[in-house]
DNA sequence: AATCATGATGTAAACGTTTTCATCGTCGAT
DNA sequence: ATCGACGATGAAAACGTTTACATCATGATT
């Protein structure tokens, strides 16, 4: 039904075709209140005939906007990000928003690279999933020149910005206490690594579970980086001192996979030998064998709520910046299990 | 070094400070050899006094481009999904284009809605990872309607679009003369399900295969939907019948999970039992238990390939579109053994 | 019958750029 | 001295919208 297409139809050709000026037809578009019946009807046919979509440059030019909103993430091959994304994508696709993604890689140079879609006014808002907000590099670039933030996945230090998440610290304490109800009493916790506040708050979570239980149970963190690599590593150094905790609760599950594999390449049956509790229940924790026992982010409302909140500081600048943390089930498989079962 | 920002620093701004026009002003940011050295410093430093970046939304609407593609994905969740789309974007930025991505969900409802960006003129070109090019509702639109399209990670049928993606045929024949070579004689296909076309170029790549040994062997095809799920079905049914292969060709990673818990369940192990050959080479696949043996889907490359090709397009709207088949390597780990090994 | 509110529409400004075209020196060649 | 070419710049149009404001009927109110 559409006409030749050498240039796409404007308002104009709109407007002309349906014998009334410019303005009718965008009244007839944007607020068809505003217009009478019988011309509401004559735009619409002329609409039809010419197979007219407004532009979206013009409108979003005049409109001073972009609707649009830019991720930012240091990788988009994490396990989480994809879950996040799809809620992220989810949530700003019913609204009307579009999705511009970044991938900084962790390196700084990129991440300005893609502050350009900022300053040039091509979105209008930026999602966080790196864990901190963008650092500007000459001039500096104050708080102020950045448009509404909500941050994700991982929490940035800035109190002012939004921040969106599983409750790291109730969920690894209710791990914590899952392993001790099994009748654990030697649990080393393995951490994500230095620069990932998220290890430390499930580490002091886990802390929390040992203060609570009966026994005064000791803290046992060992160092790891997040990588099922660091998982092994952690194992074998265990090894050496041949000091043994009964179970591991492990920064994500990526660290918890390492563990196991370390653990049955020593001969050791998981969860028969030695329970291992991982964190993220990233896809494939359920393929794994054992099943990994571990607690579920709920990556897709994450993503949902953190754009939403965003949304809305879009559609009201005056409202102030709230926090979310959301729980985190405990999804039990095959990977932990009581300690009475094990051999020693 | 940036003015009280109410207002973000427009051309005009520049100009007044410079005491040039906006004319003169754009032509010393976009083609500065058109003025001259002394008036070019002055606006040099206006701009940089002001803080001045120049907004998307007016240049683009007058340049009539918006310097942004739109990637549409079946799934973001696709464990292939996360390499490529990293590929594209890589190169996307590398030249200056923004990635918009949409999620359809397979649905055309959601396709339809993300048109939108293209109707609009808010994106340039489209990548589709859908593995069909947007069907459209009412009224028909016809091909004419779309930007500069490039296909990656599923094939299209139109053979107008470019594909960019692994050779599955040649990858899928040397996977098949690998367990050939390793004494495999009576060797199962497990396809992906009717919808995808890739499982009938790995099905024929794996026909090739057997059709070139020495020997005349027998095409063994079963059927399977990409899951692991369906690799474990796929499993049981032999086992009704008794009937068994010594190895498995599987049309990914996942359904070779699938295939290879069906099998430990049953107490056997791969490969001392049964060898298992997966497709993709999933982050996962190194860490699985056993190592699995599988092609290595490029998948950088691949984004970055099909990226250019678009982008290229973009530039020249003349270029024909042409397709690339990237070779697929043979990643050996454990899941695959000689027959000789196997027990019956 | 005069006035006034109301509703429907058109005119034109504005959003911030890029680029064509015209203008104005300046310099080299005649 | 005159002319032409050329380099540098400015004025203004154009990209396609939205919207404040003005205009004009029309019907209700006095």
């Amino acid at each position: 039904m559409s006409e030749p297409v050498d240039r796409p139809a404007t308002i104009e050709d709109v407007a002309k075709l349906a014998g009334v000026s410019i303005a009718t037809v965008s009244r007839a578009l944007r607020s068809p209140e505003k217009v009478a019946e019988s011309t509401r009807k004559k735009v619409t046919a002329a609409i039809a005939r010419t197979g007219y979509t407004a532009n979206a440059m013009a409108q979003n030019l005049r409109m001073q906007r972009s609707q649009m909103v830019l991720v930012l993430a240091s990788s988009i091959a994490d396990p989480n990000f994809a879950g996040i994304l799809t809620g992220l994508e989810k949530a700003a696709n019913d609204r009307g928003y579009g999705v511009l993604i970044g991938n900084t890689e962790g390196t700084t140079g990129l991440e300005q690279n893609y502050l350009r879609f900022i300053s040039t006014g091509m979105a209008d808002g930026l999602v966080l999933l790196t864990g901190h907000v963008p650092v500007a590099g000459e001039p500096q670039t104050p708080l102020t020149n950045l448009p509404p933030i909500v941050a994700t996945e991982r929490p940035v230090s800035n109190t002012e910005i939004s921040y969106v998440g599983v409750d790291d610290v109730a969920a690894s304490k209710m791990a914590t206490e899952y392993l001790i109800s099994l009748g654990h009493r030697r649990i080393t916790f393995i951490s994500g690594g230095p620069a990932d506040i998220r290890s430390d708050l499930r580490h002091s979570g886990y802390k929390q579970g040992l203060k609570e239980s009966p026994e005064n149970l000791r803290d046992w963190r060992m160092e790891g980086d997040g990588t099922s690599e660091s998982g092994r590593a952690a194992v074998e150094r265990l090894f050496i001192k041949d000091d043994l905790p009964t179970a591991f609760f492990c920064f994500n599950d990526n660290t918890a996979i390492g563990v196991i594999s370390a653990l049955q390449l020593r001969g050791y049956r998981v969860p028969e030998d030695f329970s291992v509790l991982g964190f993220d229940d990233i896809p494939f924790a359920n393929n794994f064998t054992p099943g990994l026992t571990t607690i579920r982010q709920p990556r897709h409302h994450i993503g949902e709520k953190a754009m939403n909140i965003l949304l809305d500081r879009l559609a009201n600048r005056s409202l102030i910046s709230q926090s979310h943390l959301l729980h985190g089930d405990l999804i039990v498989r095959e990977s932990c299990a009581g300690v009475a079962k094990q051999r020693r």
